[in-house]
DNA sequence: CTTATTAAGTCAATTGTCTTGACTTATTAC
DNA sequence: GTAATAAGTCAAGACAATTGACTTAATAAG
């Protein structure tokens, strides 16, 4: 009667998975492309001309996409070309560090409209949370305030933490992240803002911001390295986000390295959170970000050791993760200062030979990706707008929604 | 006129998509659970009855499913269980390694049903091609002679040799495969039976097998680190086997150790390459395996020290793959003799905490995989069943045969 | 033993989405 | 001025999943 061991399988899909697939390509399309004409778009995507002409059509309606002048360009009928229309929709996203939360307010094409910012008091979830509801809560209304139609079009909302997420606290975790991690975070933003929440850690949230609007835009297979507060690595694998079995894949910064004879994390050695012991600097500091700033800028001694050391460690990384993914490209980003991320970017090369070494490169196999305090927000709210209009197979089938 | 920078798009879908993807997801259904109901699939794929009934009518016509005797489960008609016929598909696996090739003939469920193998002459691709050829054509004709229809029914030629692939010759290659990777081995072999090639690494290949018929059957996350002559990592990601921008993912064995003050690649320290050296064999010789086999078995002290070394690699590689893939499981296979593998598992033990140790898993972090010269074989052949009847994005788009 | 209930599976009509092929429109090339 | 070329539309058609009623075959309950 109850043999129920239950029953694997993938999801089936129907002609609305199709339609919603061809949707988003489109979208896709004109993200990586810019404008194109409906002729275009149905050779690019190997749709006909018909269905491409529907489609635009259903996308105009819904105000995602506007035509553009009519442009001549040979013999034929002229081409109207199709852009996103950046209004289209709204995403929230919202970072949550150590001492401080942010939130901005994007749109479609990832232009961030609104963005806030306030300091985490020490309590944990306990009093931190009105803060963060009170945060996104002023940015959505700002957003309001500015846009028409926003709450309409508004997709999600977006939330990055720094991971790995479900693990038992150590106990000892010095960063004191964990009691956030234990807290029904998720739970209480649906609850207090009736939208879809959706988490990733901050490495995959650079990512997901490298992707929409940064270096990785367009590119299928990108790893972004993101030195912050710890050290992750947001994954571009086959065009999407990699998030592993349990949403923990690219935290680098736990792999151990073998040196003066013991193994110490790589997050230990290089990551703001090692800058800051180095320096017997205060995190919670709120000139820190300016004071490390400058210290890079005028090339410091203070800061020198630390960024050989930093930078030989990254090399290592970037090599590993050459070796074992196979990107068309590493970014490197980052939470930390500008001029911080450059230094070590001038002090990275040159990077170890690898795999990657191949004759018809046509990108750098190292690029300098976003370096803004306002990056790991941004990826957070790119996240719903990725899940929204960005082609994925999960998206294509029944039981997605 | 010409202003065409090529537009990038990704391809919409179609009906044939939909179908062709309902298709193979009824097929991965009946290979994850053994046999189902109508019903059965219905609930589990989200598809309605009637379309799940219209599908394996067809698929049953086609010779790739059959029905099984009805079962009373209970109140209700009794239910038509329908299984995998392994008749209903071939494909022949070929591994060419340094000294040797071998070639296998699978059915639909990863059944060996022919195998071969053959010496590989010094002479690199120029004398080894016909050797190669016929050990195919071979595997093939006796494949032919056993099953009737087994020509109209296979699906391709699989190819697994070890990678990286596409890069250029440092020409201090000590593994002689570098001739190899010039040499057009695909075109040849389209050429010279007719089918469709495919390539991966051996690596790849053995994770492919392990999908298939092993340790990492039904699973979307799976990591297999595969100790042969070098070390890889298959990748099993979101359910298929990831290859990287350029083929190269999971290229371990290049990953850079520090030990010693200096840095080496993981391969010349933890690979069968490696035990060669240590024990001053000659790599050629064909009583290795078993001379091998039999040291681990005895613990002969010229191979422990060798053992806990490796092991010590290996138990480093473990906790980097779980942290960085976030992974289910995490397979040990290899083509080394089975003792030795079992003697690795044991001195491995046990694994550094990671973010894998969490509540509730069932999966062991570490399991056995398959130790079997024949499982890159398996694998390769495994490759052209997984693209005709697994269910992946690329099959449901439009571009992708 | 009879009847109600439950579940598997089928039938026939319908719906949604893409495709096809002919057609219209607008422009440049000759 | 005419032919060639390309963008885009129209209307009918094809394909595959859906719907809801129906049939079949078993167990459970009275």
């Amino acid at each position: 009667m109850n043999d129920s061991r239950p029953i694997r399988a993938k999801s089936g899909t129907n002609h609305e998975g199709t339609s919603a697939h061809n949707r988003r390509v489109m979208i896709d399309a004109l993200r990586i492309n810019g404008a194109l004409s409906r002729a275009d778009l149905a050779r690019a995507t190997w749709l006909t001309k018909q269905t491409v002409s529907n489609i635009i059509e259903e996308l105009e309606r819904d105000g995602l996409v506007s035509s553009q002048e009519a442009v001549r360009k040979g013999r034929g009928q002229p081409s109207t070309p199709y852009r996103l229309v950046p209004e289209g929709a709204f995403a929230i996203g919202l970072q949550i560090d150590r001492h401080v939360t942010r939130a901005v307010a994007v749109d479609l094409v990832g232009s961030v409209l609104v963005r806030a910012e306030a300091g985490l008091p020490p309590g944990g979830p306990s009093t931190g949370a009105k803060v963060i509801l009170d945060l996104v809560t002023g940015v959505r209304s700002k957003l309001a305030a500015i846009v028409q139609q926003s709450e309409t079009r508004l997709v999600g909302l977006g939330v990055a933490m720094p991971g790995p997420f479900g693990i038992d606290g150590s106990g000892d975790d010095p960063w004191m992240m964990e009691a956030w991690q234990k807290f029904p975070l998720l739970e209480t933003l649906t609850a207090g803002t009736g939208l879809d929440v959706g988490l990733q850690n901050d490495a995959a949230a650079a990512a997901t911001a490298e992707r929409m609007v940064g270096a990785a835009h367009g590119l299928d297979h990108a790893i972004c390295l993101f030195v912050g507060y710890g050290i992750g690595a947001g994954l571009i694998l086959n065009g999407e986000l990699y998030r592993g079995a349990n949403g923990n894949a690219g935290e680098i910064g736990m792999a151990l390295l073998f040196a003066d004879g013991k193994s110490t994390p790589l997050e230990h050695r290089a990551s703001l959170a090692s800058l800051y012991q180095h320096l017997s600097a205060d995190p919670a500091d709120p000139d820190l970000h300016a004071h490390i700033d400058d210290l890079a800028l005028r090339g410091d001694p203070s800061i020198e050791a630390w960024i050989e050391a930093a930078a030989a460690d990254l090399r290592w990384s970037i090599h590993l993760i050459e070796t074992i993914f196979d990107p068309q490209t590493v970014i490197l980003c980052g939470s930390a200062p500008v001029a911080l991320v450059n230094r070590l970017i001038a002090a990275i090369g040159p990077l170890q030979p690898s795999t990657a070494e191949r004759r018809g490169r046509t990108l750098p196999r190292l690029q300098p990706g976003m370096a803004d305090p306002w990056s790991v927000a941004l990826g957070a709210a790119a996240g719903p707008i990725s899940r929204a209009f960005d082609p994925h197979f999960a998206a294509i089938l029944k039981d997605s929604r």
